[in-house]
RNA sequence: GGCCCCAUAGUCUAGUGGUUAGGACGCCGCCCUCUCAAGGCGGUAGCGGGGGUUCAAGUCCCCCUGGGGCUACCA
């Protein structure tokens, strides 16, 4: 058996989704795992649809993902002649022929079809037609397409590497387009002819095309190529079960990457889409690589679930190392106009701190800087319930002020010295350190939840804190 | 409608004839604790239905039901 040769072949009419980005990946994984090479291919023959914005956000998101290709991209509206050649090929030896039924003419027949309760196939009127017939109907200025002459009895069998033997009676195939009036190829044609000329081993792709398959294998047969290996890959499915799409809210990769959704994270959790590593969830894309094999991806469809993403991004954002974590996160703090990158290094320190602190409490990056606007900006306001809990309580300013005092003279100035000061003055008042944190909280951060009091005061330092803590006191009046 | 694929908790999955049906998310409870998390511990919930085959079926076969896909001059 020859090397290993994948590919992955986005139509570029949208955004990379999660079901198309799971597929990429198995690829890349299987490449990797058979030292093979990872093709990409832009299947943009559909010219109304496709865009070249769309290709470029497709290589980004590739790219975020960390799916690095050995190949391409190529562009399939690049190689024309390469259709043209095979398709001519199949007009001169007869295994295809032009046909000049109008769309109207075909829709005719199907709806015809649809109210006789009969199942549609294209009726074959111009499997032989006279050359005199075509003649009249190009001097008519139609123009023909070009369609493969099918097998009339038989099975076409496909042999997939998930599905196993898959029996199709060709009775139920008919002659199907693969050149449109346009010129440009079909999926079913343009797609066979690429993987045999680049020599693709193995065509691992979504189940929604195994349909598809038995066409391909005909129009593979007729040009004379060697078959790849088939693998179908269950799709992925929206909660409601249906196929993915824009209505679901986020479904692609993008809009991932927007809502603060490491690539790790991301990755790992389309990986359990579908196939299984056998013991921990929790895996890199190295031992992805090192694991993966086809035997191990299941049939059945799987329904994405944000829920559980979210928490593996949660566990993600606290496990990676923290320069990972905060360079993830930087791009979130300058969005919100927190931070505005490049920072210098003592900054990039404290940020550092800031995040490490934090991370633990959020799951998602968008979160992460949200829960830290107070350690960059002055201007937030007191959570109203957490003012009727902490500041609306008898002696609440006068405690604040005691605190800010205990501050001020404070040496040296750090989180443990903070603490022991703070759990001195609750003893010398006589009120529970509750009583003393809890407006302290409010006072600083306007919140009445976040990390330990002790370490946001440190990361706030010592002006800040007081300040803080004073115009609270003046806020309660 | 025709053809094809699929079927273990709400979701993702392990399982390949003999298991107390395992794990993860979620949910609930407890511990920890200055709050919220994180973390630790415990709990909740499953083989779609019916027939076979077999000493024995989640595992094999058939039917039904359900879900999905294809059936385009989309990919």
């Amino acid at each position: 058996m020859g090397p290993v040769r994948v590919r992955f072949a986005p139509s570029p009419t949208g955004e990379l989704h999660i079901g198309g980005a799971r597929t990429a990946l198995f690829n890349y994984l299987f490449a990797r795992a058979n030292r093979g090479a990872f093709i990409l291919r832009i299947d943009d023959t559909d010219l109304d649809r496709s865009r070249p914005e769309y290709t470029e956000g497709l290589l980004n998101s590739m790219r975020w993902l960390g799916l690095d290709w050995d190949e391409g991209p190529y562009f399939q509206s690049q190689r024309l002649e390469e259709y043209n050649g095979a398709a001519a090929r199949l007009l001169e030896e007869k295994k295809a022929y032009h046909c000049y039924c109008t769309p109207e003419e075909l829709a005719g027949g199907r709806e015809a079809a649809r109210k006789a309760g009969k199942p549609y196939m294209y009726p074959g009127t111009c499997r032989d037609l006279s050359a005199e017939k075509a003649r009249e109907h190009r001097a008519a200025g139609r123009k023909p397409v070009v369609r493969l002459r099918t097998p009339d009895h038989g099975d076409t069998v496909v042999q997939d590497l998930i599905r196993g033997e898959v029996r199709f009676d060709n009775r139920t195939l008919d002659d199907f387009i693969i050149v449109k009036s346009n010129g440009l190829p079909t999926y079913n044609f343009a797609s066979v002819v690429d993987d045999a000329l680049l020599e693709i081993s193995h065509v691992i792709r979504a189940e929604e095309h195994l349909s598809n398959t038995p066409r391909q294998q005909i129009c593979a047969g007729a040009l004379g190529y060697t078959l790849p290996r088939y693998a179908h890959v269950p799709m992925i499915l929206a909660p409601d079960r249906s196929k993915l799409s824009k209505r679901h809210g986020a479904t692609s990769v993008e809009e991932f990457r927007e809502g603060g959704y490491l690539p790790e994270a991301l990755i790992n959790y389309m990986v359990l889409l579908g196939w299984s590593p056998g013991e921990a969830e929790i895996i890199s894309l190295d031992e992805m690589a090192s694991l993966f094999s086809l035997e191990r991806v299941n049939k059945t469809a799987a329904v994405y679930d944000t829920v559980k993403l979210t928490w593996m991004n949660g566990h993600y954002l606290r496990e990676l190392p923290l320069d990972r974590t905060a360079e993830a996160a930087l791009p979130f703090f300058g969005a919100a106009g927190l931070l505005e990158p490049p920072l210098e290094d003592a900054e990039l320190h404290h940020f550092k701190n800031i995040v490490d602190t934090v991370r633990d409490r959020v799951k998602t990056l968008v979160e992460l800087a949200d829960a830290c606007t107070y350690f960059y900006k002055d201007d937030y306001t007191y959570d109203p319930k957490g003012v009727e809990k902490h500041f609306r309580k008898e002696g609440s300013a006068q405690l604040l002020r005691r605190a800010a005092d205990l501050l001020r003279h404070l040496e040296p100035f750090n989180v443990e010295t903070v603490e022991t000061a703070y759990r001195g003055l609750s003893k010398e008042l006589d009120v529970s350190t509750g009583r003393l944190i809890h407006p302290t909280r409010l006072a600083v951060s306007g919140r009445t939840m976040g990390p330990g009091i002790f370490d946001i005061i440190g990361l706030l330092g010592r002006e800040r804190t007081i300040s803080r803590l004073e115009k609270a006191a003046l806020w309660i009046g």
